[in-house]
RNA sequence: GCCGAUGUGGCUCAAUUGGCAGAGCAGCUGAUUUGUAAUCAGCAGGUUAUCGGUUCGAGUCCGAUCAUCGGCUCCA
């Protein structure tokens, strides 16, 4: 058989090898640093025996990448259950993967402290310590779970059954303690595991669900090298400050209240001049630009309304109901979306054809009743705002205002220099359970079919996903990650074509009859506490110009000065420019600390008195000192910076010897 | 909702076995008049999240509630 290496050299054997076999042959060092192989593209463990011609690729941890990465994880995760085992021998194996920062494995036992995983985290060392090969090896359907009974592995056995029929089950064993159902790959032995570290536990509900038991996860990462470990600690670290959690409060941008409950942060005097500043904008360009017209709709109704959207059904639960359905006449219910209302709005005239599209948009606050667990700073919150609309099309329409949509929020993502962060979805209906949704399956292939054909047309790279659509239509969904890599949805674009009919809606054609019409659901921007959250983690702090709460600090070097320091104030203040006086000055004379700066783009040492001179010395956090120049020079700058929502980006500063 | 951790001045944290609630930063007052990561002195600031219990005595022990954090689940 022939193996063509990545090289391109070519190795020639008369009989089948394992791919670890092979490593060797090429070179001894190679077999000691190869974590897997890959086979026509395929990772493979290095036990796979290699009997026809293919293209193999040894992944050896100077490779450092994912797969070389997830080998180590995976099978440090298995040293993780192993010694678990050793120190709780009634604890029961679930399942153990390798994930994108690191591993996890579960177990069916008592909740781990922080001194249990020290423990555990030792007992991991002497593991590592005694230098066990692993083996693999397989067994049939019946042995293997015959095998696992023995072993009193509910779990183990539970997966085995439903294994599919053709599976093959494998298990490795590494020394004489420790055997795991498991497909692989591994390493070959447990000597190449030198930097991990477990990170945290939690309880996590067996296979997901919140039905099954709730088995005790433990967190770890792994890596080749002890400074890679080290560097991705210190990472973590890091990354906390720029939390918007942690950051958000800092600044002063928002807080929560113990006694006005959960998931109803209130934002201070600086968050809500940031907002304010993002609304108008968006209000603004919506209006002026994309030729939406503006509703101001209640934000709450009788139950008969949602009755008729069909959220009484769908989505009662997460709906703050005021009153008792059984006693009073009347039962009102807190908004959770405006799409009825603002539909009322468009059925208050009747509509011709050469009215649409109608564009609706409104700065809405919604009421969602999340569970008491899911709420986080400002990405989960049970009150918040976005910059929703509805779109009322007719069918021709519905392509180009689509595109129009995913223009419209590309355009404010690239202004606000996040376009580069965010990945594409498809959230399409779940065929598999399909009660959940309106309208029945040609209705929704259709629709998911015009929003897949958008994003093809937009050449944005983007994931399909079954069971994520809304319940009258599918959604092209614009997700983000937040520091620590957890994803949400920043944007959506919803196709409605199902809830038109429910209200009643039409729109007179050219031959006069009554046509149902289609709907855009979609925001713009998003929702404005979401924003905000991202944008504090994208700048740690340090927005744009135009978005800062405070964007010039005027300073005047003494008090001799703080007259004229008023009129400048003054006059930035009446060019639109947040700007604040620090009266405090006097103290600290011409010391202008790196860490006043930080907080605003811009100061303004103000030193002169005005009868003599009208020029500021100007610093900013971008170019450090920018020399004097004339008031009003500044403020054209800084005017023009602000309109054009210019992202000044930070020089490196020279370090001085 | 589930598992776990946490809750002490605005912030970061102390407080021995259950024995007088303390410090730094921030704030205020005064002094200093200074050129880039911390001038000096003084003052003020707390019903230790809330409610209840045990005790001669509770920040500390017990119970409940609320909130925050890390996860799970959920996220129209």
């Amino acid at each position: 058989m022939k193996i063509t290496l990545k090289d391109g050299s070519v190795k020639e054997y008369n009989e089948a090898k394992t791919i670890h076999e092979i490593a060797a042959d090429i070179s001894e060092g190679l077999a000691r640093m190869a974590c897997a192989g890959e086979v026509n593209g395929e990772v493979a463990d290095l036990r796979t025996l290699i009997e026809g011609d293919c293209e193999l690729n040894i992944i050896t941890n100077n490779d450092s990448d994912a797969a070389a990465l997830s080998v180590l994880r995976h099978t440090t995760s298995h040293i993780l259950a192993e010694a678990v085992k050793r120190l709780y021998p009634n604890a029961k194996l679930a399942i153990g993967p390798s994930i994108d920062t690191g591993f996890y494995y579960d177990f069916d036992c008592e909740p781990f402290s922080r001194e249990d995983l020290d423990k555990i985290e030792a007992e991991m060392k002497k593991i590592i310590k005694e230098g066990n090969r692993l083996e693999r090896f397989t067994l049939s359907r019946e042995d293997a779970i015959k095998y696992m009974e023995e072993r009193q592995e509910p779990y183990k056995v539970e997966l085995i059954q439903d294994l599919p029929v053709d599976a093959e089950i494998s298990f490795y064993s590494q020394g004489e303690g420790f055997t795991d159902l498991c497909a692989g790959p591994h390493l070959m032995t447990t000597k190449n595991i030198k930097a991990y570290k477990l990170i945290s536990s939690s309880g996590a509900y067996w296979r997901g669900s919140e039905k099954n038991p709730m088995l005790q996860r433990i967190y770890g990462t792994a890596f080749f090298k002890k400074d890679e470990l080290e560097a991705y600690l210190l990472h973590l670290e890091d990354i906390k400050k720029r939390d918007h959690n942690k950051l958000g409060r800092e600044m002063e941008l928002f807080t929560t209240v113990d006694v006005v409950g959960q998931g109803l942060p209130l934002f201070l005097p600086k968050g809500t001049k940031m907002i304010q500043k993002l609304q108008r904008w968006i209000e603004d360009l919506e209006d002026n630009e994309w030729g939406y017209v503006r509703t101001r709709t209640p934000l709450m109704a009788k139950s008969d309304l949602y009755k008729i959207s069909g959220h009484w059904d769908h989505y009662k639960d997460g709906m703050f109901v005021m009153g008792d359905e059984e006693k009073d006449k009347e039962v009102f219910a807190l908004r959770p979306m405006t799409c009825p209302f603002q539909y009322y709005v468009y059925k208050n005239t009747q509509k011709s054809y050469r009215d649409l599209p109608y564009r609706m948009g409104e700065t809405s606050t919604l009421y969602r009743n999340e569970e008491s667990g899911e709420m986080h700073g400002l990405t989960r919150v049970r009150q918040f705002t976005i910059s929703e609309g509805h779109l009322v099309l007719r069918p021709d329409q519905v392509e180009e205002e689509l595109k129009s949509c995913f223009d419209l929020s590309y355009s404010i993502l690239k202004t606000l220099g996040l376009e580069g962060d965010v990945t594409y979805r498809l959230s399409k209906w779940d065929p598999e359970n399909t009660e959940k949704y309106l309208g029945d399956e040609a209705y929704w292939e259709n629709a998911q079919a015009i929003l897949r054909d958008i994003l093809v047309q937009k050449n944005v790279p983007f994931t399909e996903e079954d069971g994520e659509a809304a319940f009258y239509g599918p959604k092209i969904d614009i997700q983000a990650k937040n520091v620590y890599g957890k994803e949400d949805t920043m944007v959506t674009i919803q196709l409605d074509c199902a809830i038109a009919e429910k209200f009643d809606m039409y729109y007179i054609d050219q031959k006069g009859d009554k046509i149902l019409p289609y709907i855009i659901h979609r925001t713009s921007l998003g929702c404005y506490e979401r924003t905000l959250a991202w944008l504090i983690e994208k700048y740690a702090g340090k927005f744009p110009t135009w978005l800062c709460p405070e964007q010039v600090r005027v300073l005047p070097i003494s008090e001799k000065y703080e007259a004229y320091a008023e009129k400048v104030l003054a006059e930035l203040k009446k060019n639109g420019i947040d700007a604040t006086l620090d009266n405090r000055s006097e103290k600290i004379g011409f010391k202008i600390r790196e860490t006043r700066l930080a907080k605003v783009p811009y100061m303004l040492v103000v030193g002169q008195k005005e009868e003599e001179d009208t020029t500021v010395s100007v610093r900013s956090r971008y170019a450090g000192d920018e020399g004097s120049k004339s008031l009003q020079t500044f403020v054209d700058e800084i005017c023009k910076e602000i309109r054009t929502k210019e992202i000044r980006v930070e020089e490196v500063q020279e370090e001085n010897k």
